[in-house]
DNA sequence: CATATTTTATTCAGTATTGTAAGTAATATA
DNA sequence: TATATTACTTACAATACTGAATAAAATATG
């Protein structure tokens, strides 16, 4: 079996393509990363992390049609796969579950 | 500015501090992050992760009392510090924030 | 048509951080 | 002195991130 396991920054990386839907492609992806978090990020760190979630199961793939914009090689579009929202659930399941059992956080 | 970053499994082992409170040292946090996820995980790992947190600033230990057992060293005990659990929550929100935004999942 | 420009994909190499396993050392009580 | 219990160290593998470079495909413009 291979790895299956999560970074957290591929799971947030997960969300934001859920997040786009149809859209989520990697220049989409580093403007989205930086309006959400306010933080900017590489995109070469987003085509590595998408490619290694592809090759995991957790993402799939497919070139976009030509826009109505100047130029430019045509998108590809990242999709979340079934087993992708399965793994996102489970982890932040189990994460709640610990949070709610934490008597400082789950007060406030 | 040093490394503020928070991997996954830090973050859960953070977690873990928080649910088992005034009692958290290596070998009970062993024991319940298998209770809470099922899983084994090995106690060195346990160890540098929780070296490295107190070092990043998460965690604060102290050596506990010696105990009515057998035998043995004295237990590390780790807890929280503030900044730890602003993290703890910055990221939850983050998380949150872009769960909600995902159509199917925020249905569900 | 030919060339320039725009937009994006893709690869590569390298560094830093995070996660795991194996093994050693220390200290308490029997 | 033996044994139980835990701390701690070391080494390595996986993931996260960055920067540079190249390639490809689309439209604009002369």
């Amino acid at each position: 079996m291979e790895n299956l396991k999560l970074g957290n920054f591929e799971e947030i990386v997960l969300l934001l393509v859920g997040v786009l839907y149809n859209g989520a492609y990697s220049v989409a992806i580093v403007e989205e990363y930086k309006k959400q978090t306010g933080k900017s990020i590489n995109i070469s760190a987003i085509h590595t992390v998408l490619y290694r979630l592809e090759e995991k199961g957790f993402l799939e793939s497919k070139l976009g049609e030509a826009g109505d914009f100047r130029g430019g090689k045509r998108k590809r579009l990242f999709y979340l796969t079934p087993y992708a929202r399965k793994a996102l659930e489970e982890i932040a399941s189990l994460r709640e579950q610990l949070r709610s059992q934490i008597p400082a956080i789950s007060i406030q």
